[in-house]
DNA sequence: CATAAGTCGACTGTTTACAGTCGGTAGTGG
DNA sequence: CCACTACCGACTGTAAACAGTCGACTTATG
């Protein structure tokens, strides 16, 4: 955990909390800061070189994010998820994804949405012989790309409210399970679904890649 | 806005922040903090009669929340919503509570459900000469009934999150017209369903209500 | 030896005061 | 009228402090 990297060199244009943000979820979501451990606020304000004050702003947005769960007396600690719990979120993720495909099937102009999911499948492509991480992240950027493209932002907002559980979801189950279902093709298969314009059918893929997608994390 | 009352009143083991956050929430969502309104921390620390820092992981927390847009420079001010916005808010929500009534539907033991549902109708119909907020209060319960009795923590969680947004629609559509929507009957009908054990009819009968229920606030 | 009481330390909750920054606004002089 | 400056309001971030609470440890006592 020593290397929680300082806040400092990314982009100054971020606020120190969005900064510490961004690291603490970094942190859980590889696994430094493993599911279970207790968080002391300020062992970590002074790692991460920022006031108290500010850090529990940011434990305050990671704590509803569902990362930290909080014990007796305000203690957090990161949250440690079981199978059911996999099983659960990856069910509300397929009820937002699903309903994120059957909009787009709507939706009166869909060349922007074709043209920007082939280009998300392309970068899926180009990370397909990358690290493990490059591979999850263009996995996860393209279906947050399905959601953004419907242009509702409450769904996208969900989405992201429920990404990190999704990561430690891929964490937790270990990074070998959750290898399978980022095969590229079950996500050209997706797009093709769109591409169609058949809710009924976009529907269904999506829900058919969530269910095979949970089934690997738990199995 | 002088009558945000001081957040002490309240039952004693809560924090101060907690106290906040319902106070503002409350504020908001009755309007007595107009959409747009722009926030000031200072005016409000003095309001709540809470500091500034405590202030702030409330106001971070609201902001994730939907009920606070974030303008330049960190500028906070309550969240306007337009039509479009509450259409998307209510799609977001029936997909939620639509995988709520399937989950009910293939839950093992529904015996407990059925009774808690049936309970929950029982208290919008005790209700329904009420106030319309007392009928607000019961309706959003009952939804809340719903998702809470999946067992699906995320679930449940997500929906919360989306509660403010939900009352502000409601709220921001202007009362006369969200009442129709709050008929016991509907939800007579819903739990009718969910007692079936048919998830396909229960599904439908929520995406039913959902929609008249948005097109009721948006007409 | 077991237990009850007292003490200490670690944390969180909360407040206060202060420094720095940025943008808008009011004067002020040319 | 325009440009420059000075100032003010508001937000971000920081540092230092105090109270309350709970667990662990110690100690006295029967």
């Amino acid at each position: 955990m020593a290397g929680l990297t300082a806040p400092l060199l990314g982009l100054e244009r971020k606020s120190l909390r969005e900064q510490a943000l961004s690291a603490l979820r970094t942190a859980i979501t590889s696994g430094e800061l493993e599911p279970g451990r207790h968080l002391v606020e300020t062992e970590l304000s002074e790692m991460l070189q920022i006031s108290r004050g500010t850090l529990r702003e940011a434990l305050r947005q990671l704590e509803q994010e569902g990362l930290l769960s909080a014990g007796p007396r305000g203690r957090l600690s990161v949250r440690h998820l079981d199978e059911k719990e996999i099983r659960d979120i990856y069910a509300v993720r397929a009820a937002l994804e699903s309903l994120a495909a059957r909009t787009l099937c709507e939706l009166p102009d869909r060349q922007q949405v074709t043209e920007s999911l082939h280009k998300a499948v392309d970068a899926m492509d180009a990370a397909a012989n990358g690290t493990l991480e490059e591979r999850i992240e263009s996995d996860l950027e393209f279906h947050r790309t399905l959601c953004r493209l419907t242009g509702n932002e409450t769904l996208l907002h969900s989405w992201e409210s429920l990404e990190g559980s999704i990561r430690m979801s891929i964490m937790f189950a270990g990074l070998e399970k959750g290898v399978s279902n980022m095969s590229v093709d079950r996500h050209k298969d997706i797009v093709a679904a769109i591409d169609t314009g058949d809710a009924t059918l976009a529907r269904k893929t999506i829900l058919e890649h969530m269910d095979t997608a949970a089934a690997n994390l738990v199995a």
